[in-house]
DNA sequence: GCCGTCATGGTACGCAGTACCGATGACCGA
DNA sequence: TCGGTCATCGGTACTGCGTACCATGACGGC
């Protein structure tokens, strides 16, 4: 069989097993009944899905793969604004990929909030996702330990925060891309604002807010800095 | 009672299941291998646990109540100080949990690195601390949408940085407890500085690393606060 | 037309997890 | 001491996931 009807029948073992579990639920749903849906043998379900949970997060791995593309793409001497950059960018990968799912995504968010066994299927799936940043944000935000351990705090803070704007679009319908998106872009900016470095290279400050006088925190600097 | 009828059948199932993971590995050591060698009925196996994974992760249920209690007991009106120690100990309470546990952590590190539904079943537990501490940042740094992003972020670097240390340790045999601890006190300080607020209420610095002159680091905050 | 090659589907099996039920034994009041 | 009650244990049977194996049929090269 040629690959475009391997793949019709691997989309049609997805939309079967989508409908039937809508319909039944998931628990209650065999694999048999997914594959006689599909028209295909119980064996050709395992041969297109590793699992039965397998088919509730049937491109995963595709765009995982796309993240690790875009983050290859940027070179290990990159300035810091092409760092993030990279990082946005990435991150808009995966929100365009389930935009552009649109109700799929969020019955698979019903899924995976309600059957403990896809919760932790999800979950693993982020871990993927914050291996890839980790690597990436390795040797960028300092050295030795304390570089390891920030590093993967960061790499943790991107993930997480692109997954709290993903489910806030995923619970309430009337968001719009437009709106999420730029939600997503300020959430990034908050968590990588945290870990940038400073122009001047001595130093590394962040200023997170300033509503208070000037040389109030001039003085608390000082204080942090002098001994 | 024998000695061996005094140990609670929990207890010595959890032997029983260690010992033949390690001898056989844990796929190819069923459930009846355990109950029979704890001398116990198969069905008393699944009274005692809810799956075969669980008998790898046996107390985490009470440790995680554990740091739920610590961290219930600092008040919703806490210094920042308070929180920052509620933090610390609750993080405290889980690596003296693997100090004591000592050899066991460490078979169970390495079964987690090799079996992939023990991962996923470790990923998921790591996931239950972050909501924890998720609930626990909620509203105290900061309102809003930003300050749900911000807390949820904290919590993830919170629980990411543990699991680091905690990692390290495992890994390597010859790390003492005490060098352990510090390097925990270091990573959590590391996380929780980059979102405590300032003393002066007014703004919000952090430094992180100061090599390079004062003044270069207070002619910078300088540039960043005036318009 | 004949023969590899491969996807398919069917069969059988191991094992996790659940439901049910009878047996055993501890505890307690009479 | 006896009998009743109740909880715990172990055994049996069943569903369903996941795997191994094998026969079949379609396709393409020779």
């Amino acid at each position: 069989m040629t690959e475009s009807t391997r793949e019709s029948t691997r989309d049609r073992l997805v939309s079967a097993a989508y409908d039937l579990f809508d319909e039944r639920g998931y628990d209650a749903t065999t694999v048999e009944a997914v594959a006689e849906r599909a028209g295909v043998g119980r064996t050709t379900f395992f041969r297109a899905f590793r699992s039965k949970d397998d088919v509730v997060l049937p491109d995963h791995a595709a765009v995982l793969a796309r993240v690790a593309a875009r983050l290859d793409a940027v070179a290990a001497t990159a300035p810091p604004a092409a760092v993030a950059t990279g990082v946005v960018e990435a991150a808009h990968l995966v929100l365009a990929h389930y935009l552009a799912e649109g109700d799929r995504a969020r019955a698979r968010y019903r899924l995976t909030r309600t059957v403990p066994a896809l919760r932790q299927r999800e979950v693993a799936g982020l871990q993927a996702y914050q291996r890839l940043f980790r690597e990436f944000f390795r040797g960028r935000v300092g050295d030795g330990e304390a570089g390891e351990v920030r590093a993967e705090v960061l790499a943790a803070g991107v993930v997480t925060a692109h997954n709290h704007v993903l489910r806030r679009w995923l619970r309430t319908e009337e968001v719009g891309s437009s709106e999420t998106t730029a939600a997503l872009d300020r959430a990034l900016a908050d968590v990588l604002r945290l870990f940038a470095p400073a122009p001047g290279g001595g130093a590394r400050v962040v200023v997170l807010e300033a509503d208070g006088d000037v040389d109030d925190v001039v003085r608390e600097v000082r204080a942090a800095l002098e001994p």
